[in-house]
This record gives C-alpha cells, sequence and structure tokens, in this order.
DNA sequence: CTCGATTACGAGCCCCGTAAATATG
DNA sequence: CATATTTACGGGGCTCGTAATCGAG
C-alpha cells in the first residue's frame, strides 16, 4: 500500500465522489476508480457503496477510513520531525553524567550552551 | 512511500546490516541499498550510519524507526480489522430503537440472533 | 440522466536482479 | 578484510492518461 492511496481514499470521502475528487487530486476519473478498487482488493472488502449521485463509505468503509486518516497523520508527522531535525529547529538532548565531574561544573557548562 | 519501505527499514535495523537484511527479506543487497537511500532522500537525512560491520541508526533514525514501527503495526492491525470484518469474526452492531416497538419484542428479537 | 465501471492502448516511471568495480572504516 | 556504494544494463510491473463505451440507480 502507498500513502497516495490513503489520500485517495480520504479525498474521495471528503467529495462524496470518484468523479469530483478525481477533479480535485487532478488524475483522471478511471485511474481513481481503478486505485480505489486496488485498495479494496487489498482489504478484501468494498470500502464505498455506489449510489446515483456518488459513493458513500460501507461501514468497513468508515472504519478504514478512521484508520487511514489516522496513519496519514502519523506519516505526516514523522515527515513533519524529520524536516524540523533537517532545518535545526529541533534535536535530541542528550546529557551525559560521570561522578567524577563537579557538578557545579557541569552544569556551568550546560549553561553555558 | 510504500509500506514495504518501512519493512525494510525495520529489517535492516533489526539485522544491523543491509547486506543480511537483503538476505532475510529475499532481495538483492544493492536494491536494498537503494531503498533506503530513497526512503533517506524522502526524509532528507541519513537514517544509517554505515560502520565497518554493518549499519546503526542515527539519532534521526532512531526517531524514525520509532514513528515507522508504529505506522507499520498501525497498518498491519488495520488490515487485521479488515480481515475479521471478511470472515464474519468482527461486525459493526447497530441498535436502532423505536418508541413504538414494544421493548420486550425488541429484545426478545435481539437474543434471537 | 448522472455517475461509476470497463475496455483498449500506450507512455513513462519505478523497482529489482545481475555483475563487476570502487570506496570506506 | 568486511561491508556498503556505485555503475551499467535490462526486464517486468505498475500507474496513469486518453477516448470511448457500457451499466446501473
Amino acid at each position: 500500500m502507498e500513502t497516495r492511496d490513503l489520500d485517495y481514499l480520504l479525498a474521495v470521502d471528503e467529495h462524496g465522489g470518484i468523479g469530483k475528487a478525481a477533479e480535485a487530486l487532478g488524475m483522471s476519473q478511471p485511474a481513481l476508480t481503478k486505485a480505489i478498487q486496488r485498495v479494496e482488493a487489498q482489504t478484501g472488502l468494498a470500502l464505498f457503496q455506489r449510489t446515483a449521485h456518488g459513493v458513500a463509505p460501507t461501514q468497513a468503509g468508515s472504519l478504514f477510513l478512521a484508520r487511514a486518516r489516522r496513519i496519514a497523520l502519523e506519516y505526516e508527522d514523522a515527515l513533519k520531525e524529520m524536516r524540523a531535525l533537517r532545518s535545526g529547529e529541533q534535536g535530541v538532548l542528550s546529557l551525559g553524567y560521570s561522578p567524577t565531574v563537579p557538578r557545579r561544573s557541569f552544569w556551568a557548562h550546560v549553561a553555558s550552551c
């Protein structure tokens, strides 16, 4: 499964239709149709019910969409964290302690950072 | 990003080396090398430090691995839930209530399921 | 009638395998 | 020395676009 597929699912759910979602995603309707079918094949269940005015999540679809939202968010968070590390906004603070170092000079050193 | 890539990362971390991980994954070592580089390109950071005896996670790598573990688990959980739904082990229980239905016959009906 | 599904075709990309040479700690 | 990286080559699969047609609520 690709993270892109999660966005596809969420877009279809948001727009309530494959055609509209495809337009919003900047892709063709047949491509998105196939993408959704791909995911449904991987889960082994119909995730959307096709109606005359578009699509609506099935019960299984609702459950999977909830998980998809969660996973998509955590993936984005992971990338954000990496971006933060990259731009130096955030770092990993490591504190080492050795009994041979006087506590006073240790904290003085920390403070000077 | 593909979920497969998460497994690649975790395997490399587990085995402490790209060569060994590649063997465990049943793929070639150059392919896994490129896969890791792919992920590192997407995160914009080096996730593993190359040593003489294999590789070790960098600080950024440790952070990303933790998130990767979490996401991989949640993805598996999502698939498991779908599998459970599919095989009827689990379902979505919906209870509807209408004042016009006598409570006694309602519960009698539920019990008969 | 509206929207999704399907078909057919092809283009392009991506991932991987193999094999050998190179770099690094 | 062991391990990872790089290079070159090719195969295979997957994803998408287009265009047109079919199917169903």
